[in-house]
DNA sequence: AAGTGCAGTAATGTATACAATTCGGCCTGC
DNA sequence: GCAGGCCGAATTGTATACATTACTGCACTT
């Protein structure tokens, strides 16, 4: 477990923490996230770990099941769409934002994303892979200079993750850095147009390359599905 | 205060009764929100309490100084357009989607949405008709069968509510109804096309009636403009 | 008189203790 | 043999007590 006893832990670092190792793979969907378990990890009290869980689940890394406790999401097929169709809504044209704000130092931390990126996934780290991917799409909108809409795709962005864990067909892996050299080369030409439309089906590709057919997801819970 | 010991409140219901005080302009933006007084207002504990203010910080509506406490968010002019930004990318292409979808029963509630939204300003209660206008935005996105979206919409327009108690320039107050019943007619033609661009320019005309002239506003504390 | 240092106070941050609820196993009865 | 109900264990939900931090006022120094 991460939980080394050194740092001094903060609802917000655990949260950080947790988000991460979701991004990562390292807890797949439906993980049973126990606050007294946790809470030795860390090496903090229940309190403490409440919070951070209580700040995952606002952004839907985590379902709170009221009396049963915290378990790492498991995105619907529904969901899923519905994720990244928020994500073509807000993306594309952050990314058209974005070319006409690029600067050289803007320009070399994407560049210095993908390298490390493609470093990763050369060291069979597909998990940090698909973090640094993640945050390839942060630093855009970073660099578009949105911080409400950065803080939307964030959340997007880490959700994206753990449907990439529960619908990935292919395992290919290649195509990720592509699409990301191809959105850079449109950023070093401050070409906006360029870089929304290839943002675009990027997110079209992504959405290709997982399996969505709709499995009719038996209710979890009778009591879930007879609520109204 | 709305604490009526009747209820038995939870952190979300807490949170929710909050969130609509807040929205109605009852609680003005930098309010100090003291756990032991709403714990007490309520008849909870801090433990309760600080679990909704909590969730509110994630929505922005509360700022959450360390070892200070909570406060009602104070949006800044640059926040103030960050978000109808993001608006406007979400919710024109969000009423396109709800306008392909209507149907009879959608129509009603909107239609019923307008009227009391009418009701409350005819009763000078200009809070509660600023909440009913903002649920008239949320339906659309519920039509639209978006409930990821919804919830972004949702924080956008509670946040709107505090930019505009902070940044509101004219008390004129006809065109918000008016430019709903616009929408409204949109949607009874099933026009996605119309609703898609009544939405883009009913955001503009929001931002218009702002005053967001920069002032420079000088750093809340000295500690906070020297953190890096 | 202005600014600095110090201590008191009042609030939040954290941990712990108790209460409530859920689920699992077992047992009984038909 | 199976369905239904009861009881127990485990885990979360809530409240309270303690620790820590930041601000406020006052006295003191220069």
């Amino acid at each position: 477990m991460t939980g080394l006893d050194l740092k001094q832990w903060t609802s917000d670092s655990v949260a950080a923490d947790l988000e991460r190792a979701i991004h990562e793979h390292r807890l797949p969907p439906a993980t049973k996230l126990g606050e007294d378990e946790l809470g030795e990890a860390y090496g903090i009290s229940r309190t403490t770990v409440r919070a951070a869980l209580h700040a995952l689940s606002h952004r839907r890394l985590v379902e709170l099941k009221r009396n049963r406790g915290a378990f790492v999401a498991q995105p619907s097929v529904r969901e899923a769409r519905e994720v990244f169709e928020a994500r073509a809504l807000l993306e594309p044209r952050t990314a058209h934002s974005a070319a006409e704000r690029m600067t050289e130092p803007a320009l070399a931390r994407l560049r210095e994303s993908i390298v490390q990126e493609h470093a990763a996934m050369q060291a069979g780290d597909d998990g940090r892979a698909l973090f640094l991917s993640g945050q390839f799409h942060l630093e855009i909108a970073r660099i578009a200079d949105q911080t409400t809409i950065e803080a939307f795709i964030s959340e997007l962005v880490s959700r994206s993750s753990l449907i990439i864990a529960l619908y990935w067909r292919r395992r290919a892996a290649l195509c990720e850095t592509q699409a990301h050299h191809a959105l850079l080369e449109a950023f070093e030409q401050r070409d906006g147009a360029a870089a929304e439309q290839l943002m675009k089906s990027h997110l079209l590709d992504l959405v290709a390359s997982l399996d969505l057919r709709n499995v009719a997801e038996p209710a979890t819970s009778l009591r879930e599905a007879l609520k109204k």
